[in-house]
DNA sequence: ATGTGATAGTTGTTTTTGCAACTATCAAGC
DNA sequence: GCTTGATAGTTGCAAAAACAACTATCACAT
């Protein structure tokens, strides 16, 4: 009779891995700035891509949308996102950080990647390069795979 | 002024594709099995190692103590879990799979590692295992990590 | 111009989750 | 045997997530 082990069944340990690896992270942007992690993921994308649609953040996060619209509205209210009307399609609208909301990402940025420094020291030095290639491979991948 | 680019940073990455990798599974035990990931979990875990307790399940899945109280309960009542007495120490009860259980067990696990087949076809033949060993280090390095 | 189907985003509702507080039992020292 | 501190598991409640249904706009064919 076939066998599975779930400590070698990749969507089970890629998932622990996941939860461990965020639960650690949470606290940073949670307690210390009031984030949940959908609302520092759009914060993390509008740090570096500016004037970009909601829908955009969806594909490049992978949440849905649902997600990113609530997070938005939260941000919003904080005055660390803006929204600005797009003229060529009036169901969505560019959304970029205020100089407040920069000003947060800002800080937040140097304590995770002090956080990334010491995973990169806990590990080989190569190690983690080496998980982002085969997670590469793995979601492109799955990209083939119908759901269901 | 130091850069974050969320495509490389690891706990992003890993949480994006846990999330994708899981998105397309949980279909299965979900929709035909009417099961939650932390309910597959606990099957998984007891379908493999017998007469084990709840903390036990928790230490190995990781999962937090409440979930694994209340997926214990539901799939009790579903007949599929049955708890013994522990008598050495009466907190605590054995858990195992009812015989229903394990039919339902055995009905899963061969559209699990078809799953994994295809996954193990659509990457390179060792690139899973490479993931997996990789993983494994990065546990061990988070585990001594201090929360927050 | 108008109907059709798709897309952007929001809102309402129901499930899950996470956290804290609780009960019950244990283990160890006094 | 009694206190103290730890552990196993449950429960209540508040926060977060998932899912479906909705509005508004667009693109395109007729």
């Amino acid at each position: 009779m076939p066998q599975l082990d779930l400590n070698d069944f990749l969507p089970y340990r890629l998932s622990r891995s996941a939860a461990l690896i965020s639960r650690k992270l949470r606290a940073i942007y949670r307690r210390k700035y009031g984030l949940t992690v959908p609302e520092w993921r759009c914060l993390a994308i509008l740090g570096t891509e500016d004037n970009i649609t909601a829908s955009h953040i969806c594909q490049r996060t992978d949440m849905h949308k649902t997600k990113v619209s609530r997070a938005i509205q939260k941000l919003t209210r904080m005055k660390v996102v803006m929204r600005v009307e797009n003229p060529t399609d009036r169901r969505s609208e560019f959304l970029s950080l205020t100089p407040r909301g920069k000003t947060l990402f800002n800080n937040i940025v140097p304590e995770m990647l002090a956080f990334e420094a010491r995973l990169a020291n806990a590990l080989n030095a190569s190690d983690i390069n080496h998980i982002l290639t085969l997670l590469n491979r793995l979601d492109k991948a799955l990209a083939n795979f119908k759901d269901g």
